[in-house]
DNA sequence: CACAAAAATTTACGCGCGTAAAAAAAGTAT
DNA sequence: ATACTTTTTTTACGCGCGTAAATTTTTGTG
C-alpha cells in the first residue's frame, strides 16, 4: 500500500486489470470471485492504497453492515465493559460497530438515535437512559431498524429486551446476608440515574419481608453519574446519622458500594466478614473493579457474557429473519453471587 | 414529527413549499436562508419526519463534520473519561464525534484508522497504542486528515502532540515522597501496554539519583490491560519476596496502584501516611476512581481538562488554517499532586 | 475438440445530495 | 415608481458505488 492513491473503484479496477463490477463484487464478498481474480485484486490492493468510499457504498443500499451500540454513560465501567464485549462480538460477526454514549443526557440520546436512524444500520443495541428517555424516539428507531434493548427495559417498547433479573439480584444477596448474619439495610439513591434501581429496591423489600425482617432504606441525595462520590458523601452522612439499625449494608450497586466503602474507611469502621469487623457491605453489578476494593467487594454479578452474547445473537437473528417476529420477548439472566471478603 | 416519512430532500422540499437547493442550503447552515423561509422549513420539519441522508451528504464532500476519536482501550477509566471530555467538546463545537476503541489490539487500531480515513473526517484525535502501533498507518492518516495525537506520543509522527509531562509526574511524586519520608521503590509492569510507562520509569530513576538515592524497581509480569489484576497478583509476589527495601511504593499508574492496595490489604499491611501504617503507596494518573480507594490514593493527576481542551482547540485550528502548519508541535502539561491519605 | 456451465465484462441506470450558473422573484433604497 | 440588491428558483451535472441485463470470455467436462 505504498503506491499512490486511487480516486475511485473505476481507477482501481483499471490498475488491477479487472472490471469495476467484479471488483465491486469482490469487496462485497471476496469469496464470490474466482481465486485467480481474487489474487489479482489482492495484489493490487497491496500495491495501491484504496478503500471503497463508505458513503457511496451505503448510500444506495437498504441494509448496511453497521451495528449501532448506544449506552447511557460510557465512563461507567459497567457500560464500558458491556460495550467492549458487544463491539468485539459484532466485529467477529463481520459487522462494523458504531459506538454512542448519551453521557446521561436525554437530548444526546435523542441525537444519537436520530443519527443512528439515518445511518440505516443493520441493527441497533441500546441500553436506554430509562426514566428520562424519550419513548417516541426509541419507538421510531425500533420501527425502522431491528433493535435490541439491553440492561434497562422500557415497558412495551421494542421487540426484544435482554437484561438481568434485578429483583433476583437483591433477593439472592439478601438471603445470603440473612443466612450468614444480620439482615441488611439498603443504601441507594433517591433519584438514581439507572432505572434498574427501583426493581432492586422492590426486590429488597420483598426479600426482607419474606425473611420476616423489616426493611430499612437509606436514600442518598445527589443526581447524576458520580456514584462513588455520592456513595462516599452520603455514606458518611448515613453513618453519622446513627440511624443504621443493622451492621450489614446492601448497596444498590457496586459504584455506590465503592463510595460507601471509602466512607467506612474514613469513619474508621472495619468492613468485612471476620469477627474483628464492624460492618458488612455488599454491592450489586459485578463491577469490573469490584474485586480490587479493600476489602474486596461481595456482590451479585451480571452475567456479562450471557447478556452481551444473547443480545447480539438475538439481533443477528432479527436481521436475518426480518425484524417483525411478532410478540415482544424478554430475556432476563440471573445474577451470580460473588463471595469475597466484604460481606 | 408525527407525519409520515419523507423519502428524500426533493419530497420534503415539496411538502414545505421550498425549492430543494434552498432546503439544502438550510441544512448546511440554517442562518443562511431568510428568516421567513427558515420558519417554513422548520414548521415542515415538525410535521414531517425527515433527516437528510448522511451518506448522500458526505459522499460528494471533501470535508465532513465528523471528528474521529480513537483510544487504545475504552474500558480503561482514564480513556473513558478523556473520551467523554473530547466528545462533549466536539459536540459543543457543532461536530459529530465518532468514537473508536482499539481494544488494545494493533490490528483493530489499523482497522479503525482505515475506516476513519475513508470517512473523510474533518479531523482526528488519536491516542495510539504506542509500541505496537503501525507507524505507517498512523502516518497515512496524518497525511490525509488533520490529526492530533494525545496521551501517547509517537516520535516524529503527526503535526501535533498533546499530553502529559510524564517524567515530571514521577519527579514530582518522588520529591514529595522523599520530602515526607522514605524514598520510594517503583512498581511497574515489565511490558506495559501504555508507552508512557517507560518515561515514568526514566523519570523515577533520574529523580532518585538527583535526590541521592539508589532506585529500586519491581517489574510485574503479565500482559494486557487487566492492570488491577496484575497489580494485585504481582503486588502479592513483590510483598512476599521480601525484596522490598523501602516502605514507600510508587506505582507506575493508578490502576496498578489500586491492585497493589488490594494486595497490601490481603497481606494485612496497613497503607497510609499515619504512624500506625506499614506502607505508603502512591500512584500516577489521577484515575477517576482513585479518590475512592481505601485509603484514598495519593497520586499525580493529569490535567484532564487541559489535555482534552488543548487537543480539540489545536485540532479546530488545524482544520481552519489547513493542516500544514509546518513544524511539529508538542504540548506537555504538568501533573498536579493530589495529596490524599495513602502516601 | 466441441459444448455447456461458470465467471467476468460491458453497458447503463439510479441512489440522494452538493453545487454551480442563470433566471426569476422578493425585498430595499432612492 | 425605478433601479438595485438579496434571496430563491430552475436547471443541470457529478460524486462513487450497487446492481441488473446482455454479452463475452474462461473454465470444466465428455
Amino acid at each position: 500500500m505504498s503506491g499512490r492513491k486511487i480516486r475511485n473503484m473505476e481507477e482501481f479496477a483499471a490498475k488491477s486489470g479487472i472490471s469495476r463490477p467484479t471488483v465491486s463484487k469482490y469487496f462485497n464478498d471476496p469469496e464470490s470471485v474466482k481465486p485467480t481474480t481474487r489474487r489479482r485484486i489482492e495484489e493490487a490492493l497491496e500495491r495501491y492504497d484504496y478503500k471503497p468510499n463508505i458513503y457511496a457504498i451505503n448510500q444506495n443500499r437498504q441494509l448496511t453492515k453497521t451495528i449501532g451500540i448506544v449506552v447511557p454513560y460510557l465512563a461507567d465501567p459497567f457500560f464500558a465493559e458491556i460495550a467492549r464485549n458487544l463491539e468485539t462480538l459484532c466485529i467477529e460477526a463481520g459487522y462494523s460497530p458504531s459506538l454512542f454514549s448519551s453521557h446521561g443526557r436525554p437530548e444526546l440520546e435523542n441525537d444519537n438515535l436520530d443519527t443512528l436512524r439515518s445511518m440505516k444500520p443493520a441493527g441497533v443495541l441500546i441500553a436506554p437512559l430509562g426514566r428520562t428517555s424519550d419513548r417516541s424516539v426509541i419507538e421510531q428507531l425500533c420501527q425502522d431498524v431491528p433493535t435490541v434493548l439491553f440492561d434497562s427495559n422500557i415497558e412495551g417498547i421494542g421487540d426484544v429486551f435482554v437484561g438481568s433479573n434485578n429483583p433476583q439480584f437483591t433477593s439472592l444477596m439478601v438471603n445470603y446476608l440473612c443466612r450468614t448474619g444480620e439482615a441488611p439495610c439498603f443504601f441507594e439513591m433517591k433519584t438514581p440515574p439507572n432505572p434498574n434501581a427501583r426493581k432492586r429496591r422492590v426486590g429488597y423489600v420483598d426479600a426482607m419481608q419474606t425473611q420476616g425482617h423489616s426493611p430499612q432504606i437509606f436514600e442518598a441525595d445527589g443526581e447524576g453519574w458520580a456514584l462513588e462520590e455520592i456513595g462516599l458523601q452520603e455514606g458518611i452522612r448515613f453513618i453519622e446519622s446513627g440511624e443504621m439499625r443493622t451492621k450489614t449494608v446492601l448497596c444498590s450497586n457496586d459504584r455506590l458500594a465503592i463510595g460507601f466503602l471509602a466512607a467506612c474507611y474514613q469513619k474508621g469502621m472495619r468492613v468485612g466478614i471476620t469477627d474483628d469487623c464492624d460492618l458488612r457491605v455488599a454491592g450489586m453489578d459485578g463491577h469490573p473493579f469490584s474485586g480490587f476494593t479493600c476489602p474486596s467487594l461481595t456482590t451479585v454479578s451480571h452475567d456479562y457474557e450471557a447478556i452481551s452474547g444473547r443480545s447480539v445473537e438475538t439481533l443477528f437473528a432479527m436481521i436475518a429473519n426480518g425484524s417483525g417476529s411478532g410478540a415482544r420477548s424478554e430475556k432476563l439472566f440471573e445474577g451470580k453471587l460473588l463471595l469475597r471478603s466484604s460481606a
